[in-house]
DNA sequence: TCAACTCTTTCATTTATACGAATAGCTTTT
DNA sequence: AAAAGCTATTCGTATAAATGAAAGAGTTGA
């Protein structure tokens, strides 16, 4: 399992410079930017074009991304599967009225999948395909639940960056605390000012596949709120671990 | 402009391939569909597993569709502008309680970018990413609105397939029609029993960038119910006009 | 008006990939 | 228990892509 393919990776490497990038890229931006020569770059940028991964204005000589990706990104929340984990997701807010999150593991971050939010009903996909340092949230806890110290180190070779004061940043706090949580994980102020979160992890075949979370304004926080949403997402859960078997994810 | 590169065709046609079908492929059955052998595609795929593009289940030896391509479709959504792009549906639904949709036009069929449905909110998104026949739904009228008749057979040359039994068939007609519509372009049960639609196109320097439109179950369609999101329409382009410089698409 | 600059595009040679045949591991069939 | 299916891999050679240099094409500035 050590192949790796140039042309591929170039073609990827494109086409993840152009996502990430606000800005339109030129070809010999393009080509600065990842090092590799205009004319090889060249056809493949046309074909990417071609094949709508890409798009070109003509005008202003600029390239952007297509609406393929888009189309193929959308294919995961056109899915029933996804259909079904939003109303399960809508279950939780419409019992505790906070905003519920729903995301996997992935290379130690926590992608964020779906999100519903019941105060803003219209914004409701805006942190959907977004990343955060699994460590940091009380999702990506409950992710990591599972991991001994030694694979969390590895996880984050350069260690446990904050993302506020709060975020835990010693490997051994975090692994104990991961080891003492029993169901739930939570998370005070570590990602975000002012907010709190609780989690717990979904299942698949006694592996945690993924993880469900509530996130709560600090104001509006009190141990009724808490036991509250630890029931709806309880609840959710046992109904997320019937109909995972069939995810992608 | 006439350059093909193999490599990168290669790339995305198995990407295509996994993120359409909805069974797990294996590389052999990746192979088959493609008629390129299997010790060309195997680099290929492995790189495209460690770009996460790709997941592979090593128990049951199936590719499928990794998280990278969602990660980076939903770039799209998470935008400033897409965002302002539902803000402004979210009146026309706030004013008229139906359904309203926006797309773009991509090679003669709308692809849905963004929607937005009062009555359940939790499902808001299923539809995104889905693409129709411009010539069968009133917000594609609104797309093809400047086609001449050339054009529009150029776009279609097997024909204009019925989606209904109302579907417009004939290229005159359905140019007569796209000629006679002053601003908004209209759809009777021509791509969904018992839906109507209106729909009306968003300029960006005075050519048609993108459209809107409102779908109404045809039993709860009324003179007054057709005046009421005329003029939300209406106010909605106006208000989009302003934001669609900005426009990746 | 000319020159400098940016970007795209082409071309011949070096360099890397694509292909079929063959191997090896695994599961199901006979 | 042997064989006939699958599957993923590896290898040597034919073939195709990558590269830098250089040429168009268009734009900006003096």
């Amino acid at each position: 399992m050590r192949t790796e393919h140039k042309p591929t990776l170039r073609t990827l490497a494109i086409l993840e410079l152009v996502s990430a990038g606000s800005e339109p890229y030129t070809l010999t931006s393009i080509s600065r930017a990842l090092g590799i020569s205009p004319s090889t770059l060249f056809p493949i940028v046309h074909t990417l074009c071609e094949q709508r991964y890409l798009s070109y204005d003509e005008k202003n000589q600029a390239y952007s991304l297509g609406l393929k990706l888009f189309e193929i990104g959308s294919r995961i929340q056109s899915s029933h599967v996804y259909d079904r984990i939003t109303e399960i997701m809508g279950q939780i807010v419409d019992t505790c009225d906070e905003t519920c999150h729903f995301g996997v593991l992935d290379r130690g971050d926590v992608l964020y999948l779906a999100k519903v939010d019941s105060t803003n009903p219209i914004r409701m996909f805006s942190t959907i395909g977004k990343r955060l340092p699994a460590y940091g949230t009380a999702i990506g806890k409950a992710l990591l639940k599972n991991y001994d110290l030694d694979e969390l180190k590895s996880l984050y070779p350069e260690g446990l960056k904050p993302l506020t004061a709060h975020t835990i940043t010693s490997f051994e706090e975090l692994h104990q605390q991961l080891n003492d949580s029993d169901l739930f994980t939570y998370e005070v102020e570590e990602s975000n000012k002012s907010v709190r979160c609780i989690a717990l992890p979904i299942y698949r075949n006694k592996a945690i596949a993924a993880a469900l979370s509530v996130a709560i304004p600090i104001y509006r926080y009190d141990e009724g709120k808490k036991s509250c949403i630890e029931g709806a997402l309880k609840e959710a859960s046992i109904q997320l671990e019937q109909i995972i078997p069939y995810f992608v994810f």
